[in-house]
DNA sequence: ACTTGTGCATACCAACTAGTATGTATACAT
DNA sequence: ATGTATACATACTAGTTGGTATGCACAAGT
């Protein structure tokens, strides 16, 4: 067991830990007992709490999420069936179980974003990419004649991860996949509607 | 100062401890020191925490949020006017630190849904209510003629109300109230393609 | 006048929780 | 061989937090 793999196999459950519980919810006692280890072990990879929730932000979800966003610009294919594939493949790979914790990245924006501004900035820089990388991809479409001249890519963008969001959080209350696909259908059906 | 009174006042400051700090946030003693009583008040009117989220939900949540969309069943307007009335009603009236708090419904569902089930119901209620309410107006609209045929009334519904969650949360971590315009118009903007 | 219930205040506690201080085994460089 | 940094384990602490036990002033009923 070498060193790398120890503060990764924390990270790992502090994820999950934080991803039902909430970051104010997470007990990192509970975690370090689930995986056998000691305080020791935590302290020794992360100084404090605090720090412990910034890493899982900045090694697990900024990366995940932003991988397919960033990915917009290296390719030339239409941009509107970029968008509508990836949300068609978030609701087929969407189980009940990560329905009922919700997306990650929301349940910490509105858990974190008014009692701690590292946290928010952090995950700001994260919606901003995806809001950002989305309305490039739109004006790339507008240029290639695939996009509506006349539409608002910022807004269609900012709409589409609001949207996204949107449908997580109604179906994790709701405990319902059949919600959620029918949400992310609509905003199919809206991103269809800037189509050229 | 009467015994209701003072019942009122605890749960008000409750229910603004936990808007901004989250339910597992949430700190009795801070709320009673702010109030200038003690915990002889508070556990006379309250047996415990659990208690006291579950009527901020009972009592300011869910009347304030159902509201609306009760009273779409005693009207005769254009449904599909009734509902956009309503976006821009709420969008009017955010100010920054409502947006920055977010959505007190919303803010509950992330944080609690899969940690409580007493607060997962009763969310859901809430979120049924709006969601189910929307859906016959539709359906109200489609017999008169108001609202296209071949619309999903229980589709439009949900995503309506998922596109407004998703809007207070967006806007929640961008701090940014034209963040919230925006999508709120979105949806206004979809809407009005369901206008017959 | 006397009991009873309501509406609190005061003092206290047990459990939890993040964080620390210290020790130590092992690897690695010199 | 020896110093040194790494990778933990153990034991402990200080502060917090939800909750309780008890007492008491006061109003209302009888």
């Amino acid at each position: 067991m070498n060193a790398t793999d120890t503060r990764e196999r924390i990270l790992g459950r502090m994820f999950q830990d934080i991803h039902k519980n909430g970051f104010q919810g997470l007990r990192a006692d509970r975690v370090i007992a689930d995986l056998g280890i000691t305080k020791g072990a935590l302290y020794h990879y992360f100084p404090s709490k605090d720090a412990i929730g910034l890493a899982v932000i900045d090694e697990l979800i900024e990366p995940s999420y932003l991988q397919f966003f960033r990915g917009l610009e290296d390719v030339d294919e239409h941009p509107i069936d970029l968008l509508q594939k990836h949300l068609q493949w978030l609701a087929n790979k969407a189980t009940p179980d990560e329905i009922h914790l919700g997306c990650p990245l929301n349940n910490l924006v509105q858990e974190m974003s008014p009692i701690n501004e590292s946290f928010r900035l952090r995950l700001k820089v994260v919606m901003d990419g995806m809001i950002n990388y989305t309305t490039k991809a739109l004006e790339r479409g507008i240029r290639n004649g695939q996009v509506k001249a006349d539409a608002d890519c910022a807004a269609v963008a900012g709409f589409m991860v609001a949207g996204m969001e949107g449908a997580y959080g109604v179906a994790k209350v709701l405990m319902s996949v059949v919600s959620f696909h029918r949400n992310i259908q609509q905003l199919v059906n809206y991103l269809e509607s800037f189509r050229a």
